[in-house]
Formats: C-alpha cells, sequence, structure tokens
DNA sequence: GTCTATAAGTCGATAGAC
DNA sequence: GTCTATCGACTTATAGAC
C-alpha cells in the first residue's frame, strides 16, 4: 500500500522520534534531528514537508505504540491471577524500559486528543474499550467468584497505575532516595511482588457464605 | 525579609503560573503571560529581568507545591486505616481538581532536577525521607500487627500512584471511554472507595499464627 | 536527491521617550 | 514605572545551483 520508505526516511523518523520525546513538540529543533540524523536539515523538510507533519507521523506513531504495549501485555490464557501476574510482568518491563514514551503521551496528547481517537478508531473498530480482553477477564473472574466483585474499570486503572507511575516519577524518586535505581532488576522485581500481592490479597472472595442464587 | 510584591508583580507571577503549566517552558510566550496579565510585555522584563528567571521562580513555587500537597495530606492522627483514608481523600482531591499540576512537574522536573533537590533540602532540612510521617506510619503499622509486612517504599508508591495516575491520563480515559468524567464527584468518590477497599484487603494480617519471636 | 544560502517570521530582550 | 518601537538571535521553510 505504502511505498516503501527508503532507508534514510526511516532514519530521520527514528531520530525525531527521539528528540520529540525528549524535548516535546515545542522544544525539539529541526536542526537537532538533521544533524542527528546525519542529513541536511533541508532533507528534513524534503521528506516531510514541514515540522508540523513530521511531529504529526511520530505522534501517530507513538499513541499506537502506546496502545499496542497494553494490548500486548494482554495473554490469552490462563486463569485470573495468572493473567494478571503475565500482564503486571509484560508491562512493567515495557514501561520501565522506556518511561519517556509514557511521559510524551501524557504530556503532548492533551492538545491532540483527535490524534487518540483516529488511534482507537483504527485499533478498536468501534468496538467498545469496555469489552477489551482486559475487561472481559475481570467480567469473567467475578463471575466465576474468582475474585470478590469490584467495578473493573477501577480495577483496571489500580493495576495500570501501579506499573506506570512510579517509573513516570523516577527522577523524582531518585532524587528523593539517593540510593534508587528504578531501572535496576532488583527494583523492578520487588515492584511486581509487591503489585501482584496487593491486588491478589486485596481481590480475594469474601467468605464464602452461600453466593445468593 | 522579603520587601513586599506589588499587586502586578503578583498578578503577573500567577498569569505566568498558569501559562507554563499548560504549555511548559518552551512552549510558553512572554506576550501571552503579558497580554493575560494586563501589563506590557516590557513590564515582564522590568519585574523579572528575564523568561529564564520568571520560569525559575514559578518552578520553584510550583515543586514546593507538589511536594506539600503531598505532606498536607498526611494527618497526624489515627490509627493506621483512619490514616490511609485521610491521606487518599485529601489527597486525590487536591490531584483532581488540578492535575495540570502534576503533568507540569512530570515533564519540566527532568530537566531541572537540581530544582527538587533544593526544595526538598528546605523542606526536609537534610532529614532522609525514609524518616517521613508517611513511611514511619508504615513501619508502626506493621510493627504493632495492624497490616502485613511490605516494603514501605512499595505500599507508599502504590498509594501514590492509584491517586494520581487516573487523573492524569485523564484525556485519554475520557477519549476512550466516552461518558466518562474524572472530575464528576461521582468518579472521585468510587475511586476513593476502590482504592481504599483494595489497600484495606490487601494488607490485611496472614492469618495470625504466632509470629516468630 | 542533496547542498548552500537566504527568505520570512517569531520571540526574547532592551533602548529611550514620557 | 510604563509604553512604543525596534534590535538581534533563532527557527522554520524554500529557492536555486549542482
Amino acid at each position: 500500500m505504502k511505498p516503501l520508505s527508503t532507508e534514510k526516511e526511516r532514519r530521520i523518523l527514528q531520530v525525531a522520534r527521539d528528540v520529540f520525546l525528549e524535548k516535546g513538540k515545542q522544544g525539539a529543533r529541526m536542526q537537532e534531528i538533521a544533524q542527528r540524523a546525519g542529513v541536511n536539515k533541508a532533507m528534513l523538510h524534503y521528506y516531510f514537508r514541514s515540522k508540523e507533519q513530521l511531529y504529526a507521523k511520530v505522534l501517530e506513531a507513538e499513541v499506537t505504540q502506546f496502545v499496542r504495549h497494553l494490548l500486548d501485555a494482554v495473554p490469552e490464557e490462563g486463569d485470573f491471577f495468572q493473567f494478571l501476574e503475565v500482564f503486571v510482568k509484560s508491562y512493567i518491563q515495557k514501561v520501565a524500559a522506556s518511561p519517556q514514551l509514557v511521559r510524551f503521551i501524557l504530556w503532548e496528547v492533551r492538545d491532540n486528543v483527535q490524534v487518540l481517537g483516529r488511534v482507537l478508531q483504527h485499533i478498536f473498530q468501534g468496538e467498545p474499550v469496555k469489552n477489551s480482553p482486559f475487561f472481559i477477564r475481570i467480567q469473567t473472574a467475578i463471575a466465576a467468584g474468582e475474585i470478590r466483585p469490584v467495578e473493573p474499570l477501577h480495577l483496571f486503572l489500580n493495576v495500570l497505575s501501579m506499573c506506570v507511575y512510579p517509573f513516570l516519577m523516577a527522577p523524582l524518586l531518585e532524587t528523593v532516595i539517593p540510593g534508587l535505581d528504578v531501572q535496576a532488576s532488583q527494583f523492578i522485581h520487588q515492584r511486581e511482588q509487591e503489585i501482584l500481592q496487593l491486588i491478589e490479597k486485596g481481590l480475594r472472595p469474601e467468605n464464602q457464605r452461600e453466593t445468593g442464587e
């Protein structure tokens, strides 16, 4: 469908992505992108016409990536707590490896909500998000008595928050707690365990009396 | 100590705060700050010399605010779960009311870690953060058997994450889930309840066998 | 396709009158 | 203290030679 991008075009996009994620739309400089990509500044405009359009390409790709990271972390098999373990570990893996993506999305998407709309439309094809695997799994688990009744949206938010936020605040955390390194596998492993334990114990079904019919 | 700021100076600072929080350091325009404050652009430089210094003043004030929000949400009295309830409710209250502050801090502090360092030094006077009220409360609660043993840092992160992150992603959430309004008191109340329930059940001490010595 | 040179516009900052 | 006018630096974008 698309004419294949040239090697040079891909290199520019790759570098543009790095620069935009670091500096944001306003802070990024076409000059810097050109230099780091090893091409002339005029080439950027030859391939992408304007900063606006280059940014648009990067933003859309990264929003897609952001959503995919989430979906790719949702396993297809296993009971609820296996599902949870796989999800937490895969998602933390991704967020810890490149927290810049989350930082960038949270900062930039606010002024570009339409992009998110388009990407979601493309990925979910109009299917409501409440019917996506993550929510289905929660509802099924509740119905089966695997976990106590909770509001699926809030459980989703709780898991997500605990996986992401600490890595978002990494620069602050590491200033406050001198010895800390959030990228270290020791810290990452501790987080996985603490999150999973909190959720597992926190969702344990109430001492089962007979469930009403 | 400080000569009292004039009315006009305060108005400029107030507007500058709004603009910087909305657009970031790079995106903010002195022109816009001047207009919205109802003064001439030259006045900005008369009072604050440069954009750099105006920004520095705003950033330091907001970082301080960010830390204070946290500390002010920590109550002095009550048992552990009362403490938790007060904290979650007060902190969510603040974050929900102005998520821009968190967004701004997470985006900007990365390139200005020194500011955070200075603010913390000023607030904590060199006292390690691990000795701050929040951590003490957790340690005390564990020692007293009120809650099961957990890593204090991670419990702190878990609570914080669940209180903040959903409001950070509000623009995304509200796109994904059409009917949602995260500022609505209904949503806020639901979050408080879901967080508190998860934590309370998740931290319940194990069926006490004799604790080893 | 690639480069140099430069146009066109924006923004922070200041000079200087009042 | 306040305003207008403008400078000078920087940034995106393009014209035009090769």
